[in-house]
DNA sequence: TGATATCGTTGGTATCGCCAACATTGGTCA
DNA sequence: TGACCAATGTTGGCGATACCAACGATATCA
């Protein structure tokens, strides 16, 4: 073992002070274990994206959950194809609107639901267990206010 | 205009109490913010890197670029192809060791690179730039920790 | 009625991260 | 020395993610 891997793998500095950088490595390394987990569980992120605003928000079109959960239209159709296969949704024709399809989430979805959420609590475990209780409430209340700002396009437009 | 956009766009608020997902939408808004300024600057995240560890550390092999920046060997051979192309670095191979090709940072590279960090500090402003400056610190701190953290992959083989 | 907008859907694009395989080259060890 | 293993560069591919463009069907508004 002439060369230990760890310790060429020394970033630049520069990337160490970027804090956009540092934002989307770290993301990289919440998505390796996020896929990881949830790809032993069948699921995507996605999946949890949609299960959750069908929970909290109950029966919704495609449209209004891409909006929800900012996800595109066309991504939207394959999610909802997948949980309808699934069994965790149902799709049917909105009858006052027939160009929407109302989303229903089912018993089974339900806990589907659940069962994600505690996958992704093992991660959350495994990636900020070691934070001090105060320095994660920091990170998720300065993440928060990032994705609130007008910055973020999804809310530049409302103007009422 | 009978629905705002952003009205309708509330996300569940499971999905706002998942630091996870928090971590991932944000780093989502922030390549989306990159890559639009990369985008219209001709360079990616990889130029990046790449240019940041060769003015860091010097001629550089691929593999060990790779190493530095966690990008993967195969994806580093594109991006050097790209940017010889660019004449911002050159590639030959090393008389000392001819499995390696040294790749050098150019003159042109050089400006490149001061060039990309110039456009990624515009998009820094409009991400953080609302934040305290403490709590810009505090943020940074904090992903540094967790990207040095065991639980990142990159930091468990190393023994000695 | 005609113009406009929304919805679901299909199909395509680009980045990113990763993996398998191969030939070349270097180092190690019997 | 020769056999074996490791590292490198390269090619080709895969899957997830995030988009965008366009279409037909439907709804709404002037």
């Amino acid at each position: 073992m002439e060369e230990i891997e760890g310790a060429s793998a020394l970033q630049p500095a520069r990337l160490r002070q970027t804090p956009s950088w540092l934002i989307t490595q770290t993301a990289t390394l919440t998505n390796r274990l996020i896929s990881a987990a949830l790809t032993e569980a069948g699921a995507t992120r996605y999946h949890y994206a949609v299960l959750a605003a069908l929970e909290e928000f109950g029966p919704t079109s495609q449209a209004e959950l891409g909006r929800r959960c900012h996800i595109d239209r066309s991504d939207i159709v394959a999610t909802i194809n997948n949980l309808v296969h699934e069994r965790y949704v149902e799709r049917r024709q909105d009858p006052a609107d027939r160009r929407q399809n109302l989303i229903t989430l089912t018993e089974a979805g339900q806990q589907r639901l659940q069962h994600i959420a505690g996958v992704l609590d093992g991660v959350q475990h495994d990636l900020l267990g070691h934070l001090a209780e105060r320095e994660r409430e920091a990170l998720t209340t300065t993440l928060r206010t990032i994705l609130d700002h007008p910055s973020n396009p999804e809310n530049g437009e409302a103007s009422a």
